[in-house]
DNA sequence: CTGAAACTACCTACCATTAGGTAGGGCATC
DNA sequence: GATGCCCTACCTAATGGTAGGTAGTTTCAG
């Protein structure tokens, strides 16, 4: 296996579960099974790490929403999809999405890291935006009806439905914060 | 001024910009002007400082609901105040609410810490349960339907738009992200 | 086809700095 | 004289990061 991936698939573990500061390059080496100083040449500083981190994630997202486009028909079928994805990210209450732990953390991160982060931001919104206004269209949602608010709305809630999921250690908060939007979806 | 609230304040402070994890003694030392050493007299492990920090914050929320009951009268509006509280505690985007920001940091909080935390959660919850209820009776609001179901997913909202805010560094996420709600509120 | 140069991926051994925390003393005040 | 509050001086463990070296592989000119 790739030892860039394995130190990303690590690093994205511990982030998502402790925070993007409260693991070290000493966690990862033990874990990946290298030496500490060798990590440093796949990400000289912990702030590469850091966008390879968000860089990925990014990328992994955008598939994700591709796939549901081209799998989901209906708006409320997609919004669902979504929301799963959210769902499912959190295992059973024990880790972030990437986003949210990283948005909350500490403000450590270098300016290409925190652009990444927003532009993330930004094109959920947009995806958002556009499946609601197809709900809206082919009659499958109800309740909405300024997409872009909407969207903006739904992302805020999602993040925060993590948050206390995670806070909780458990699912419930999660699914109950998130009931009132399930049941927009016909 | 006492010397144990300039501590706090200035904890409190420093965790809502960067997050408990990311300031040191030594930062609150510097800050307050005191040694590093003397901190300890007043919160012998850094664990007794997060404690604190969550019991005076859960304290000052308790009084701010309760101000909020007394001094509002219909749902709708007690609603659009709790809304502002959250507003206001964004600064300009550049801090998160206290409760945010640890639900939101690493697990290294211990127990009592934690169960603070959760107490919060269903304190805020169950005060937004009686008070869309509250609403709905009084005719104030609409667009709610299942006062519980409603209350989680309002608080929710809140956490989920300051962390979009204060990634962005501006308040506007937050306002967009809230819109529908205050849209709801008569 | 060969051999030197260059590169990749890892290593050991170290660095300065910072973290939270401790020991023990000085000095007011009640 | 005990207690509260603060100090200096120190500790150990950990942090991210660096220096310099060693295998094995790739590249490419003679």
């Amino acid at each position: 296996m790739d030892t860039r991936t394995a130190l990303l698939d690590s690093a994205e573990r511990a982030a998502r579960q402790r925070g993007f500061d409260a693991f070290s390059y000493a966690d990862l080496a033990r874990d990946v099974g290298i030496r500490k100083a060798s990590i440093h040449h796949h990400f000289p500083v912990k702030a590469a790490l850091a966008f390879g981190l968000i860089e990925r994630y990014c990328a992994r997202f955008a598939d994700a929403l591709r796939d549901i486009d081209s799998t989901s028909q209906t708006g409320a079928e997609k919004l669902r999809a979504y929301h799963q994805t959210y769902r499912s990210a959190l295992a059973d209450g024990s880790q972030l999405c990437l986003c949210v732990s990283m948005s909350a953390g500490r403000d450590s991160f270098a300016e290409p890291a925190l652009e990444q982060l927003n532009q993330f931001h930004e094109d959920s919104t947009a995806w958002l935006t556009q499946v609601i206004q197809q709900g809206i269209t082919d009659g499958s949602v109800s309740g909405f009806s300024a997409p872009e608010a909407d969207a903006q709305a739904t992302l805020a809630l999602m993040e925060g439905a993590q948050l206390m999921a995670r806070a909780a250690s458990s699912l419930t908060p999660f699914d109950k914060a998130t009931e009132v939007f399930l049941g927009k979806l016909a």
